[in-house]
DNA sequence: ATTCTTTGTGTCACTGCGACACAATGATAA
DNA sequence: TTATCATTGTGTCGCAGTGACACAAAGAAT
């Protein structure tokens, strides 16, 4: 169906065409100044802040109407999306807050009974390139930005929860398979990389150490340049390997068994 | 509300009191004579294989439900589950081939409308001690049985890629917690552990080295008992410390990063 | 009594680990 | 211009863990 634009103007917006009961919440992550940062968005009527979500369309899977709802709010096309858990307890969305705002941004509910009762949210992370996104707010919500996630404060609903949720799902995933590529720009340093290692798993590594073993997972390859215009000795570019990584994503590391 | 009973005879079932558009589907593994093995249903109608599942309450959360369909069908109280994935293709579930079976079971449709259309489906996996299974079947299938891993065959809609995927997370999940609780009796041998670990990984182990392994993760207590009745030297029993046990669950195996 | 199979314990050479050193490099300050 | 500082690349060290495998014990079967 035709693309939902954000627009200043009201726009009618029909609950029908999608599938009840069941929403989506989005951990979108972007990575700059050394930092994990998390994009949410702040609510019009109760200025809570919220994770990016939406609704299901009947004729989408739970990855395409995620990848619609985030194209929307980041404007990328392809966004590394995984699924991590369903959220599901009954008393997370009695009485859904956003009703409120959805009033005021003119959707009208043919039938309200099912939107006003509970729904489960399936809960997605995504690794976007922090430089390309354009943070874009949706009807219901007056602006949409990035936090570092240290400084995450209180969000709405059961959000600071699924946002934890997807933070443990990230670290426990270092221990089986890479991660980078889709966060960091097209060529970084391995300082950048180890950075980003670090904030995940909020602990300091040995750099010497780090080189070895991410060098031993054969997934990067070395460049020619260095990054210009540092302070100190230059350090090597790197990229991603594209055909090791995704291999070591569908596979595993080697290791334990 | 009451619990559903299997029974001879034809019972009222309204699909009203459910969530509509999800269902959930679970992989029921247990372990006996070395074999993994998976519950399946057989319908009555089609005589199709599929794996037992479900719809959710709208008082439940998915757990829950999962909870109380895998007891009716097993008998089993308390039952190990872990979501792993939502499976959402539109046309996964166009037109549902149990709606047959469920018109013949008596199931009354309020509002057809929803289930003939298409769900999305949660995906659990249980782990379950076989010896302590009572299958039953439901009112859609003729038979509710195990079959060895190995034997499965052609499931119903796309069961056999939810199994698959199943398994696929089973074995990525070894490289960073341990299995076993829930699927092995109380007291068990490292033979049969490390055969358990051969069947998921699909691969034969070095009993040496395997047991210097899983001996490192301090997770189980030596017990003063041997194995009665068998053929060769008795080897020793082993019970699972539950305290370390969880935390590895929790924590994760220590190594990596 | 011998053979077979399974188990418990252990060894070996090798690899990877955590902790850390040293030199190179470029900017900054004196 | 020289010295200092901070960062990076490469490497070492002692130790721990690994994969492959040996040997002895134990009980059943022949």
């Amino acid at each position: 169906m035709e693309a939902e634009q954000a627009s200043n103007e009201k726009r009618i917006i029909t609950m029908k065409d999608f599938l009840s009961h069941i929403s989506l919440d989005c951990v979108v992550f972007g990575f700059h100044s050394n930092q994990l940062k998390v994009l949410v968005l702040q609510m019009k009527t109760t200025s809570t802040w919220a994770l990016p979500g939406g609704f299901v369309y009947e004729d989408e899977s739970m990855e395409v109407a995620a990848s619609r709802v985030l194209k929307e709010r980041t404007g990328l096309n392809e966004i590394f999306l995984h699924q991590f858990h369903v959220f599901s307890d009954p008393q997370r969305s009695k009485q859904n807050p956003a009703v409120p705002d959805m009033i005021l941004a003119g959707v009208t509910f043919p039938e309200k009974s099912w939107f006003e009762k509970r729904f489960i949210s399936v809960g997605f992370y995504a690794l976007v390139e922090f430089s390309q996104v354009n943070p874009q707010p949706d009807e219901l919500s007056d602006a949409c930005e990035w936090i570092n996630l240290e400084n995450i404060g209180i969000l709405m609903l059961d959000h600071n929860e699924i946002l934890q949720k997807a933070l443990e799902t990230l670290r426990m995933q270092l221990t089986f398979q890479p991660i980078g590529y889709n966060l960091l720009p097209e060529k970084f340093t391995l300082s950048e990389l180890r950075k980003l290692y670090e904030t995940i798993l909020g602990k300091e590594l040995d750099r010497r150490n780090f080189q070895r073993k991410i060098l031993a997972y054969d997934i990067l390859t070395r460049l020619e340049e260095v990054r210009q215009g540092v302070a100190h000795k230059a350090p090597a570019l790197y990229k991603f390997n594209l055909v090791n990584y995704k291999r070591a994503l569908d596979e595993g590391l080697q290791g334990r068994w």
